[in-house]
DNA sequence: GCTCCATATGTTAGCGATAACGGCATCCGG
DNA sequence: CCGGATGCCGTTATCGCTAACATATGGAGC
């Protein structure tokens, strides 16, 4: 096979119109299977178009029809573990419904969202599934009056501009605490990131405190970190809590991966767990099932998740528009070997 | 603020130019920062632009400059934590030229990833990054004529189409061989995924039969699996392996999280690391840091790959076009504490 | 005064595709 | 034998924006 297109020009609709003695037109509908065409043209139209190495222009293709099969997924972080997880839930849910998901990081910054929703609405995608509730005026005006389907993931705590699919993070919080305390663990530590935009670990927090006080306890001592490996500040920062506060019960961990740190930590330190000192973390990493101990977590959902949110985005973008709906899911908490039974 | 644009018409520069009084070209100049625009029609179109929550549509843009600030990056999977660090680097590297790079997934599928490129093609982005040099013939054509810059990465032991930028598996592989060997172990076992079509495992695996072989070894054992935690597959495999040809003194696991999941079981099971047996994954992920034993491993240079690419698009979409470059980086050895001083 | 040039704006003609409609055949039932 | 339904394919007019060129306007220089 020489190489069909020398020129360097890019090939058009019109160089396979030529090629194959039919109308521009036509040459459309055969390749977007889309109106009547007799099977002989068909054949001659796909022939003329493979040996071309004809590539359509979605761009001149969405202008002309107004319709652009992207999904935007604009989420904090790839490194988290959480969001690769939510985000393949959604490119599987999406896979037969000829939409495709185009993914925007922001970094958990309130300005970088801002600028990467500006820039993916100005795609004109059919929707957006962005995390969180929490954005600037700016990117919640621009979500409202976008004119296409929105739904806010992971959290369900507060106001959504349209579809909401989460969970409660407060109460997920708050269940954590009631295990805990009725696990019979009275002296308790939280180990969480230092991050002021992340709003679901905030509001986990906020819910577990809530939790405690209604037992009549405060949290005993608390420890943030950020940046650098998760397992690693996990064993750090486990370390310096025990030995600024040794006689803590249990340690709640604001994510798993520093849990799984702080489990390591206590069992090469022969700490007996769950007896002298319990832990928990919150996700349900998958990643950490191999873990010679399985630590306590509350699993967030994430697949789930993600699959809720790509049916309400392709059920809109099909039929036309109806209201916005929200759904709570419930996070099961995955009591482990780190919690001593009640 | 009262909603700015009720009538659900999505709003074009037509509204803008109509709002601030002049013409859309003006408008567009303003927008853009291209070209001559005083200051008083300047502020008078931002007003505008910002009160109505325009938002400029790139499709139309994009259509009529023939540019689009758009590069494809096309990867197999995300939930193997070696790609979100490449793709960060990639992002961070793109942050500041303009350019914004879009993902797609393959799971190791070359018709999947067939698809994917065609797909993205159809975007007419500026610059394609995708990982590996196998793809299907149909493929390789739509990167050789799609007359834009191509970086293929992780890999460089074959035949690019354009430039290439990554480390020679089958090198990594190698070397590993002789660390091995030189630190006195002999009877040497492989675990690693089951997948034909990850063609820098098959090369890793290729390179290390072929420094065992320099020394008069070969294999002692293998083992692989397919899907499942990583963690706890190296784990089950081991234990399998062990148990199967127990006088094995060091395995070699295909990437570092098997590998990590082997170490656990062996310190949970008192097997002396690495007296009685060593072990070495491959990656250098970060992740692991916080393991209580560092596994020893190879480093793939995953941020300095993506952001060579990165430039290499960047330079390449400025400055004309130039021929392709094949950039070759030497993956280091991290002994960790898993291997015997030699 | 006039040219010459820089600055600031408007006008025109696409970019490559698709929606909408129109025009022939052909076919079918009454 | 004719009205209307299909099947098949072409023509025309956008879609929203930008490149390229054209057009004022206002000094500077002689």
């Amino acid at each position: 096979m020489s190489r069909p297109n020398d020129s360097r020009r890019p090939l058009t609709l019109r160089d396979v119109s030529e090629a194959s003695g039919v109308s521009e037109m036509t040459v459309s509908r055969v390749l977007r299977n889309r109106g009547d065409v007799s099977d002989a043209t068909r054949e001659k139209v796909l022939h003329a178009a493979k040996t071309l190495g004809y590539v359509p222009n979605k761009i001149a293709g969405a202008l002309a029809s107004q319709r652009v099969n992207l999904v935007a997924v604009i989420i904090p972080s790839l490194s988290n573990l959480v969001f690769p997880k939510v985000l393949s839930s959604i490119s599987d849910e999406l896979e037969d419904t000829g939409l495709q998901p185009v993914v925007g990081v922001t970094n958990y910054s309130p300005e970088k969202e801002e600028q990467v929703l500006y820039e993916m609405l100005s795609w004109r995608p059919s929707g957006v599934i962005i995390a969180g509730l929490e954005h600037t005026p700016a990117a919640r005006a621009m979500l409202e009056n976008a004119g296409i389907p929105v739904v806010e993931i992971m959290d369900v705590d507060g106001e959504g501009v349209d579809s909401v699919v989460g969970i409660s993070h407060r109460r997920a919080g708050l269940h954590m605490a009631e295990a805990i305390i009725a696990a019979g663990y009275r002296k308790i530590g939280f180990l969480g990131t230092k991050m002021p935009e992340d709003h679901r670990a905030r509001k986990r927090l906020e819910g577990f405190k809530e939790g405690l006080a209604k037992a009549g306890i405060e949290l005993a001592d608390t420890e943030f970190y950020a940046g650098g490996s998760a397992l690693a500040k996990g064993r750090e920062m486990t370390e310096a809590m025990l030995k600024r506060t040794p006689d803590l019960d249990f340690l709640y961990y604001s994510n798993d991966m520093i849990g799984a740190g702080g489990l390591l930590w206590c069992r090469d330190n022969g700490i007996d767990v769950p007896g002298k000192i319990g832990l928990a973390g919150f996700n349900g990493l998958e990643l950490l099932e191999g873990l010679s101990v399985q630590l306590a977590t509350m699993d967030a959902c994430r697949g789930e998740i993600g699959k809720k949110a790509a049916q309400i985005i392709a059920g809109r973008s099909q039929s036309g528009m109806i209201g916005g709906e929200v759904i709570e899911l419930e996070p099961v908490l995955e009591p482990g070997e780190t919690i001593r039974k009640p």
